[in-house]
DNA sequence: CATGAAAAAGTGATTGCTCACTCATTATTG
DNA sequence: CAATAATGAGTGAGCAATCACTTTTTCATG
């Protein structure tokens, strides 16, 4: 997750990365999967705090424990997963070309999406409802990629272009294809089109 | 036209043809753009009938006297923007070739963010909401694009490959542009951007 | 290790408020 | 003067959030 082990920019004091999508069995890893789960498939308004206790199996006003309020929760779970999606990409810059960086940002996005579809899917659906979620400023998918983008124009890799217009292209290979999923239609899981995708997003970027 | 009594307040909405995003300046239309705006603007459960009434200098009763209710009315408003979209596509099968196809496509495509951004946006951000819009099953953007892909792959025109996939790729150099563009990315108007898609389209399809 | 006190976790009935929708009434037409 | 268009205060259902209370965990101390 949200790795501080080594230098973070700006550490948090108060609340270092727990609970938040734990792993664990706590009743608080309960609410977040439950409504996780229920905002994914209905949507955030018509989720009732209700509905969430009862799935979680566990009481309505233990949600206000560990949440300030329903937004507030909502908001958790996205910020959780906008990191995991960020650290994809953070990740992948280590890689030493743009070729490597496509792939491993092309397989991560795809595993991601196949072992936990729910929170792709809430993140596709409902990120644009939570403004200023990044850690910090140009921390987000979107950002990142345009740098990783200028970086192999500068190096050469790829043909100079407007990188904040191809950056949204690139991803949207892969993220178009997981909205159609949302729609209703029936592709089969994200990893089998692996392969298509990289070369697809090489097309793109004229490589 | 069926009996039009006081008592059943769905009556006066079996005229699908009319009246959803007029042009006229119709109570209708004013409730209507009002809607379509602060829908756009707030996402469609935080907006009150009260709110939609004031916008559009109206009663909130009379909200009701032209849809059933207020899920009905982001419904059809939906419906009209998906049938407009639909339509650019179905215009565009006209065009002889794949090139000339997506050219008109994306050419419409922007042109229509650009004119009426509050209608485009309302339309990437919420069509996941409604399920089952289209006039007829493959009767939407994404299943027609997906046809005009097949037929151009049977004429030899671009290479074969899964067409289900490339539509939402080839859909997605224009709209992930305009979800970047959703989530406050500040690039310029669409249409600045015609060639650039249209160049990316054609590379995406490998031709 | 036993003890108890304090903190934290957990409960669920209650509440105050918001909001979609209604309907009796008034205005506006043809 | 019908018939239709339009009004907006009123209503009741449903919901987020609270809070008094119980149970469990933590932890200092002899």
């Amino acid at each position: 997750m949200a790795a501080a082990s080594d230098n973070a920019p700006g550490d948090n004091i108060d609340n270092p990365a727990r609970g938040v999508i734990s792993a664990d069995g706590s009743k608080k890893a309960q609410i977040e999967r439950a409504a996780l789960t229920l905002f994914a498939q209905n949507g955030i308004d018509p989720v009732t705090t209700k509905a969430i206790a009862a799935a979680a199996a566990v009481s309505e006003g233990l949600i206000y424990r560990h949440f300030n309020n329903k937004e507030d929760l909502a908001r958790q779970l996205m910020q959780a997963v906008h990191g995991r999606l960020t650290d994809i990409i953070t990740q992948a810059a280590e890689q030493p070309d743009i070729t490597a960086q496509i792939r491993r940002i092309t397989t991560s996005y795809c595993e991601l999406a196949d072992s936990d579809w729910m929170l792709f899917r809430y993140h596709i659906l409902y990120l644009h409802r939570f403004s200023a979620i990044s850690a910090a400023p140009g921390q987000d998918p979107l950002s990142l990629t345009q740098q990783l983008l200028e970086a192999a124009m500068a190096r050469g890799d790829i043909p100079t272009e407007n990188a904040q217009i191809l950056a949204p292209m690139a991803l949207g290979i892969v993220l178009q294809t997981a909205q159609a999923k949302v729609l209703g239609f029936t592709l089969g899981p994200m990893s089998d089109h692996i392969d298509l995708f990289v070369r697809r997003i090489h097309a793109v970027l004229d490589i």
